[in-house]
DNA sequence: AACTTATAATCAGGCAGCTAATGATTAGGA
DNA sequence: TCCTAATCATTAGCTGCCTGATTATAAGTT
């Protein structure tokens, strides 16, 4: 599951070492790739466990999430299309997702009147409960990952990372986004 | 496979609704916490759409780079244990990886004289191709995606991404490390 | 009405990682 | 020597995600 499958990086002679035979690569900037692959692992196995803790998968918590009735606005019922295009998977993997959320109780399909190939997805009070019980503690745990770096390396780092990821996007754009 | 499963970050305006809602979320620590796992993401896509192409897994990845032979190293023989030791993977998981690779003619198991329960691991001369052929494309993706960031940000990024991981390894430790 | 095209949701099958259980071998202790 | 415990690799079965094919419905064309 996790993108980078090392216990430890490696040094950073080892990288300069690599160089020498590979002249295209950049020792810096693939000790920063690590870093950011470490760092993003990491974080992510720290919510994760606390998934699992919760039965629930990422996949299924953004279900939850996207359908989640923040304070006053309205229910969020969604077609199982715009929750997999939302989410970003495909609508196959979205049926599977919606079928455990049904199965456990936390959302109910609905079939639309007005088309009769769409369902509306919408999610059960016992969702909500859920997710307000479980929410707290995720926002805890992110909290603290964060809580040894002031509002300025926040911003930073906010800047940082959103470099990388547009210009991994405008250079690299997705071949075969989901489900065009 | 992502570990971010939103198409779109939410918008600040939003993290701040719903941290009236939920003392414990701290809005500029979700921004940073989603900032992160969207990069780690969309710099893993661009590695993994190459390694897609030469039809390799990072799992399969990871152990070919293990076993490879640096400038003037020794061959790095490894077993099986140590190899899912040092990816961070069960032996379980391990032993499927050698047996694809094996397979492809890019490793080969030779039994241990010592110890008849261990067998050694080693890449051909065909893996060894294989690498040199795909590292080039590998390394120059890594410097693609790192080419706006100049050396004073790519210091700190290193710096503030290392935090964040050291953070999450003490304050949330992993509970069954693997094989221990 | 009949035909074609597009779209919604689903089904079938695959792959990568995991845990738990198994068989073979080694090491240590009485 | 024999028994027990530990270790190595493997197997079997699970989950979560994926792609590609399938079925039902809708909409446009003639």
């Amino acid at each position: 599951m996790p993108h980078l499958l090392l216990k430890d990086l490696p040094r950073y002679e080892c990288l300069l070492e690599c160089a020498q035979r590979f002249p295209q690569l950049d020792p810096s900037a693939c000790e920063v790739f690590l870093h950011l692959l470490r760092a993003g692992d990491e974080g992510f196995r720290v919510i994760d466990a606390h998934f699992q803790a919760h039965n629930v998968s990422q996949g299924r918590f953004t279900v939850l999430m996207l359908l989640f009735e923040k304070n006053g606005g309205e229910p969020h019922v969604l077609t199982p299309a715009q929750l997999a295009e939302q989410a970003g998977v495909s609508r196959a993997t979205m049926t599977g997702l919606i079928d455990t959320l049904e199965r456990d109780g936390m959302v109910t399909r609905t079939p639309s009147p007005a088309d009769r190939r769409m369902l509306s997805v919408t999610l059960t009070p016992r969702g909500q409960t859920f997710l307000e019980s479980m929410l707290p503690e995720h926002f805890r745990r992110i909290g603290v990952l964060l809580d040894s770096l002031n509002e300025s390396e926040r911003r930073t780092l906010v800047r940082l990372l959103g470099k990388i990821a547009n210009r991994a996007a405008e250079a690299f754009p997705t071949a075969a986004p989901g489900q065009a």
